[in-house]
RNA sequence: UGGGGUGUCGCCAAGGGGUAAGGCAAGGGACUUUGACUCCCUCAUCCGCUGGUUCGAAUCCAGCCAUCCCAGCCA
């Protein structure tokens, strides 16, 4: 994906413009998350794109967190945003926080203020908003606009020594308020909130509004590209507008490009939040969640995150992207370095009526078919095995080839077997099948040269360990989760199944928490973090593409 | 009905005057000790629409249509 990302975008065009016209010497960016949620999909796109540019012009990017409002944020937050950063493989030059350049925004509002390019004003919130007039309509100016300089820095002194409560007064940028861009009608640029922030704790009670403070911060930590979602578009004229009054030799430039979408998924922190408040998820890092930590516990590995990102691509059009993508990315990866592992999620008993009684051997299988390197495991064969449910058909639909009154089939790495009957229980349902074996297959090969049409995947009684399986699918129903009113009738019912008594080759007891692996057609699982010895707790990262059935 | 964006295959996305890259999905075939993987092949006479400029346009111009963002003391 490193070379995906590399390769030029819109966003590269511009630097290159740049660059070659002398505007810029030298390209720094910056990811700057508020600390209010964790980090998802979405951000990996953003981590991403600010990442690789900077590392493609041989730069810098600082993790900034904004944090310029205290109450909706918390270090929580800020601890989960470094460590999935990390996951992702990214490290960033220096982490800064916004609340650290406070001083230095508080003085260049002070600059402004003298400059008359700034006021405070009375005005309650419901008659700002009654002043800034409407789309068609200019806004009119509030009657506190044209104060002195000197009441105005009086005046804003005693909102930062805590005089007034919250809300009663504001400071202003001056501008326009007949603007066609509602941004520029006098923005505000501090609000009085009599609030303990996580970072500075009560040393403030007036903190910058986020058009005032990224900017600024943006060109105090030398930032020369400011990578931004396209909603902030109609910002733009506001953020080149208090750069050049404030004035700095190296000004940065914010470039906009479109989000990214993923279809049957959530990625908006208001969303998730309620998902995760409302327990219709168990955590942020529920795995059916697309956030980078319900996603490292699905068994997503970072790198398929990134091909993801690489793949979809950016540009500035509004898009949704199949979740099915990301899939591909996943089975990709996975493919290639996913050891493989026998397990049986729905057992059926198999007696293999010619293999002794009280014999058992032991087979070395690859851990994967085209890395010899990665070396075997050992699987033990009996007399008693397990296969699954639905690789056996009493009476077999066309083109089955699987297991059914007569069939012959290969058990991967041991040997043919060939169903010579089954039993029932009263309801009808197979309860135990019964098979022969050829002993001069061994290893799955006849000498005979004859072939076989399927080949299934197995345990033996002996030697398997139990485990509870969650199988997983869209956690919605719907493609665009969040039009209803109601986000958990959107819902889908069936995004979590939990397999009990699922059974899994011996070896497996030694997977550890975050180990993937391939359980041959039934897909890739991830052992879970609540995994312990006694009790396996297993994943389904993902599914295989299969063709039967078409 | 204000301003700012965006419209190229089912989903993303290159290309920016010289005759439509690629990926995912889909379909067909080969191979296969995973009906997986891999490997072949197919998949936009057409680039929102309508005019115009030009020898020639998806690329330039005009008009129109569609769609997204903005009226937080959120970011």
């Amino acid at each position: 994906m490193e070379e995906a990302l590399k390769m030029s975008n819109f966003i590269h065009d511009f630097i290159d413009e740049d660059l070659k016209n002398g505007v810029n010497t030298r390209v720094q960016t910056r990811f700057p998350p508020e600390p209010n949620g964790y980090l998802h999909i979405g951000h990996a796109k953003a981590i991403c794109i600010d990442f690789a540019t900077a590392e493609k012009y041989g730069g810098i990017c600082n993790l900034r967190l904004d944090d310029t409002n205290p109450s909706k944020e918390d270090v929580e937050y800020v601890d989960s945003i470094m460590e999935d950063i990390k996951w992702l493989g990214f490290n960033w030059e220096n982490c800064y926080y916004a609340s650290s350049y406070f001083d230095f925004i508080y003085e260049c509002a002070i600059k402004l203020i003298k400059k008359g390019k700034a006021y405070v004003d009375d005005l309650t919130p419901d008659e700002i908003r009654e002043y800034r007039g409407t789309l068609t309509e200019p806004g009119k100016n509030s009657p506190y606009r044209d104060r002195s300089v000197k009441e105005n820095l009086d005046l804003f002194k005693r909102m930062t020594d805590g005089e007034f409560p919250n809300g009663a007064k504001v400071l202003r940028a001056k501008i326009d308020m007949a603007s066609p861009n509602l941004n520029m009608r006098d923005p505000i640029m501090y609000r009085i909130s009599h609030t303990s922030h996580h970072q500075t704790g009560d040393k403030w009670c007036v903190y910058p509004m986020y058009d005032f403070a990224h900017p600024l911060s943006d060109a105090r930590e030398n930032v020369t590209y400011s990578l931004c979602s396209l909603e902030f578009e109609n910002h733009r004229p506001l953020y080149n507008w208090f750069i050049d009054e404030i004035g700095f030799e190296e000004p940065p430039r914010q470039i906009e490009f479109a989000r990214l979408n993923v279809n049957y998924c959530v990625t908006s922190k208001r969303k998730c939040l309620d998902l995760v408040e409302k327990g219709h998820v168990s955590g942020w890092d529920d795995p059916r969640m697309v956030t980078l930590s319900g996603m490292r516990r699905r068994g997503y590995p970072a790198e398929a995150v990134k091909d993801f990102i690489g793949r979809v691509g950016v540009s500035k059009a509004d898009s949704v992207v199949d979740f099915g993508l990301l899939e591909a990315c996943v089975r990709d990866n996975l493919n290639a370095n996913a050891p493989r592992a026998m397990a049986v999620l729905r057992p059926l008993k198999v007696i293999i009526d010619n293999y002794p009684e009280g014999q058992s051997e032991t087979i070395d299988v690859e851990l994967h078919p085209d890395h010899p390197e990665m070396g075997t495991r050992k699987v033990t064969f009996s007399r008693e095995i397990y296969v699954e449910q639905d690789d056996f058909m009493a009476e077999p639909v066309k083109k089955y080839f699987r297991l059914f009154p007569g069939n012959e089939v290969r058990l991967k790495s041991a040997y043919f077997v060939t169903c010579t009957g089954y039993e029932a229980d009263d309801d009808g349902n197979v309860t135990c099948l019964h098979c022969t074996y050829d002993p001069e297959s061994k290893g799955g090969n006849s000498p005979d040269g004859r072939k076989v049409k399927g080949t299934l995947h197995w345990v033996s009684k002996e030697d398997s360990v139990k485990a509870t399986v969650n199988i997983y699918d869209r956690l919605f129903k719907t493609e665009k989760p969040g039009s209803a009113e109601n986000l958990a009738d959107e819902l889908n019912p069936e995004s979590l199944t939990v397999l009990e008594d699922c059974l899994i080759e011996g070896g497996f007891k030694d997977a550890k928490p975050g180990d993937v692996f391939q359980f041959m057609r039934q897909g890739y699982f991830c052992v879970d973090k609540d995994s312990t010895p006694d009790h396996l707790v297993i994943n389904r990262t993902v599914d295989l593409k299969s063709s039967w059935g078409k």
